[in-house]
DNA sequence: CCCATGCCTTGATCCTCGTCAAGAAATCGG
DNA sequence: CCGATTTCTTGACGAGGATCAAGGCATGGG
């Protein structure tokens, strides 16, 4: 990788963990040093059901799709649009097998720690502790919304939501997907559009 | 209260506080002076929506139902066993109206803290960050594997799964209650338990 | 430029679940 | 123990979404 992405990159990274915490420039050089680079290509999978997740990736550039692979059908979780950290909470916490699959929608470009440098950190320096804690509260609320979002809005609700809020979802994603977000098929999906506008 | 039932009760916390992480003596002593206590007869609310919620509950003895309240319906998104931590994260941790309410379904028996003094111990001591972090995270893995059992899951399956996990759910919570959790009606939730036994 | 592929839409049919209505069973207070 | 209220069940009906099937429309590779 050319210097001028790496550093654009970092600076990136930084963004996002200051936007949480601001960060020693001790630690900031100690998690540095750590990182790897990671590149998937368009439907390369991060993350397969029951693979053990011990990395804390960033995902630096590009768009995954979180899925719980069924015997019938998949059924999408998530879409994790870049710059954000993202991992298996349950598989990198409980060291157990993970119970969703991640694939690259986009060409992705990522970086990852492992789990033992993220709980050496913890005993390194009080800031990891601290920024462990206001991310994890982070993350809670933002599925707490998603809770609410699920419980109250019907799929076509759901849909008007997404197009207001997030509209990348809408034009980055296949509608296919966004069907089985929604928990509808894309047959339903489509008959929500058409109602909409016309 | 009585003297014995408050040694009970605070035993009761710092098994529940201790299940995650040891507590010096000091910290101990020092949430134990600032808890105050509160009883909520079957009916009545903790919380109504739109209300501001800055205080960090420990429920002692109870039963709590946490829901949305919509126009048309109530729709069911918790209920709080005892002896449990509880809050509105998002009011508490964002200083926003509650997005829902908190009824009691049984008489219950709470302590609580307020937001100023939880702010306060992450200054007064390391225990309380590691604390904050370990506790956040395993609310969020809970939620994580709620997303996944309500994804997965018909209402039949979640049903039978709460049956087999969770049976407490179903032998003191009413049954029209728990439809509206499942996202069911009451009819189809009785359909839905003759055709299992029958 | 054209064909192949993947994605989206539209239509017809079926089936499940919500709704409305009534009645049975359980619970509680007096 | 009894009556009132609450909770649960059962039945009939209708609306809406899943399914199956086909066709349209982009997009990209040759």
């Amino acid at each position: 990788m050319p210097v001028e992405q790496a550093v654009g990159a970092w600076t990136t990274i930084r963004e996002t963990i200051e936007r949480i915490a601001p960060i020693p420039e001790s630690e900031w050089a100690y998690a540095c040093a750590r990182m790897r680079p990671l590149s998937l290509l368009k439907g390369q999978h991060l993350i397969r059901e029951g693979d053990r997740v011990d990395r804390l990736y960033f995902v630096m550039e590009g768009l995954l799709r979180v899925y719980y692979p069924t015997p019938e059908r998949e059924l999408n979780r998530s879409f994790v649009f870049a710059p954000r950290f993202f991992t298996n909470s349950i598989s990198f916490r409980e060291q157990l097998p993970s119970h969703y699959a991640v694939e690259a929608l986009e060409p992705t470009d990522l970086y990852y720690v492992t789990y033992e440098m993220v709980q050496a950190s913890y005993d390194r320096h009080p800031f990891w502790e601290h920024f462990g804690r206001l991310m994890a509260q982070q993350e809670f609320l933002q599925k707490e919304w998603k809770e609410w979002r699920f419980r109250r809005f019907s799929p076509a609700e759901h849909y008007q939501y997404l197009q207001e809020h997030v509209p990348r979802l809408i034009h980055r994603v296949p509608l296919y997907h966004l069907a089985s977000y929604l928990g509808v098929t894309p047959e339903t999906l489509s008959r929500i559009r058409s109602r909409r506008s016309g």
